[in-house]
DNA sequence: GTGTAACCGAGACGGTACGTCGTGTCTTATT
DNA sequence: AATAAGACACGACGTACCGTCTCGGTTACAC
């Protein structure tokens, strides 16, 4: 059942300018030397508008690149009956999508955002990482079940080294994400066959 | 050939009680609520002399957190002749030396800091990561001369994912700090001996 | 023509509370000791809001006294026909306002407000003392017209030895401003009649 | 009895140094706008040996403007006999003194140093007028005593407003300076021989 | 001559105020 | 009721200044 919405209904429109004003600051400016006045007046817009929907700027900040990075395409990571391959093709695309600057900035972005605040903090990273976890544990647990993984696997200790080697690369070398891309198979080669001659 | 020493010296007591009390706010508030202000008056100094020291808070924090990096304790990454063990030794000693709650935030301001300036957000990381991740590395390669890990092996990959794995959890799961020692033992298998059955 | 009025106004309260609290801690410490952080925080008001109505704090202690100055009373210099009785008059109440304590110590505050800015010293000189000066000029004025004053008298001259009495004791003796008033009459006296036996 | 200094001296010509440096930097600058630092680093010399000389930057530029003063000319106010033409000439000798703009300028920057401490301040401008102001009554009473004066005339009414008028012209006229010796004589005029016609 | 005490230039120190900027709330007129 | 504009309380920023302290080094008197 619709709630009665009396008065003026929010603009849609105005909700997407904010968004992108937001997304644009982030990556010519770095999430500190963006403020909420600037994004305000980058986005024709008052800042009781930026507070009526979001409490903090942190919390703008992390809508703005998750919807980037939600909107930017499907990381869904596949069953073809081989988990190699699937988890190699997952990775590659996963460490594409955040090549670019532009995405690396709205990730730093988010890192920034993250340490605002130590509750929301976890939250934001949950958020961000939690349905690739899933996802790569789940597949890794269908590898179990379809006998191509070893069973005593940990399969979390796996998807963290996964997810937190992108992570690591994107904060710490933000100028070489191009060279992630080509890691990911060596990533990928190492938790499969091992490292052990 | 003489740095003209004129003028007073500065104190390295100042130094320190400096950085103490820039470590005991970052561990009581987080790096967001720890301001100049605050960390002068608590170490009973004046605001110009942590300028005179460091040109922002972002730098006042990376240097306390390395410090105590640095003077908590040596992660030395030994050569015993087994890799397994000696990679698995090291990242034990690695997670522990996070598991504690001030030593993760510690690590967490860092972050902060670096998130805060993007020009100087990778030098922080590479100072504060990077001697391990060059240790890893070398250690593998020689794994490699001593023919116990193969010879194609994506080092760096692989010191990536080990160092990534620590930052994610300390990040993205800072209540949990703990369980990160126990999974580091399923990393080392899977990336030692692989995951395929 | 419309001057655009957008946003919320300023307020007039606001305005009367910042006055109302210079003047108050003008009285109570002296100029020097007035800070704009005190000014704001006994006021109740934020920093920014001084100064978006005030360049610096020479310019706010200049309104506050010489809003006191104009609302505390006029000293309308009458015209009884009698120029004697009518400077002695006005000079008499002129020495009465600047002699209560509180009053004097507002005066040595704009004198210090004065000196702190080279430029704008002598205009608030001027917005001080400049209509009763050029009303003593003018009462003389009549008084040649009226045959009572002679015709050569340097009308500026007299205009500014009766004020610059009153400024000099409220400067040089600030605790003797009570004996003014009794000088005042010795000054008119001198000065219709000479000092000549 | 010369109490025995041991140790080395302080050296004269470092405190000429200084008060040159005061006085051209106030002159320059205006009160407000120097600094203890610039003073020094101006006269080459260490902090510490004006604090070992002045106990505030208020005592030093007053010492520097007095000294200025002082060795400026004397303003010995004689008796010749003739009271109004004694007073004409010591007033239009002060005039004169204080018309150059350095001079006005280190008249002002006494007022600043005057105003920064309600205490000191009287106290200074006791320094400076006093002598002035004392030889003036002096003179009138010599004057009475010769029947040349009226016996109840208010002598300090009258020394109020002779030094007064220069006073006040300095400070709200510091343009206008050289006019004041003009308006010397018509003051003199007036105060001799009244204005009534 | 050789202490030795006070001087000297330099600059770090604790503390306070400055004037600016940013966050999140509130108040206008307008839509 | 939502909007653009912008004032508001609060508080941090980074700089400048005051007056003190602490270095290495110098100068003149006393022994």
């Amino acid at each position: 059942m619709t709630e009665s919405r009396r008065g003026r209904p929010r603009s849609t429109v105005v909700h997407a300018a904010i968004l992108d004003a937001t997304r644009a600051l982030l990556i010519e400016k770095g999430y500190a030397d963006v403020s909420m006045d600037r994004v305000a007046s980058h986005a024709g817009v008052g800042k009781q508008t930026l507070y009526r929907r979001w409490p903090s700027k942190a919390q703008l900040v992390a809508e703005a690149v998750m919807d980037a990075h939600h909107s930017g395409g499907s990381f869904a990571l596949l069953d073809t009956g081989d988990v190699a391959a699937d988890l190699r093709d997952w990775l590659l695309r996963y460490a594409d999508a955040v090549a670019p600057p532009q995405n690396a900035a709205l990730v730093r972005a988010l890192a920034a955002a993250a340490a605002e605040d130590l509750r929301d903090g976890e939250a934001l990273y949950r958020q961000l990482t939690g349905p690739q976890h899933d996802a790569v544990m789940q597949r890794l647990r269908q590898g179990i079940a379809a006998g191509q993984v070893r069973a005593d696997t940990d399969v979390e200790a796996v998807a963290d080294a996964l997810i937190g080697t992108i992570l690591y690369r994107v904060l710490a070398r933000p100028t070489t994400t191009g060279e992630t891309t080509r890691h990911a198979d060596g990533l990928i080669d190492a938790l499969i066959a091992g490292v052990r001659a």
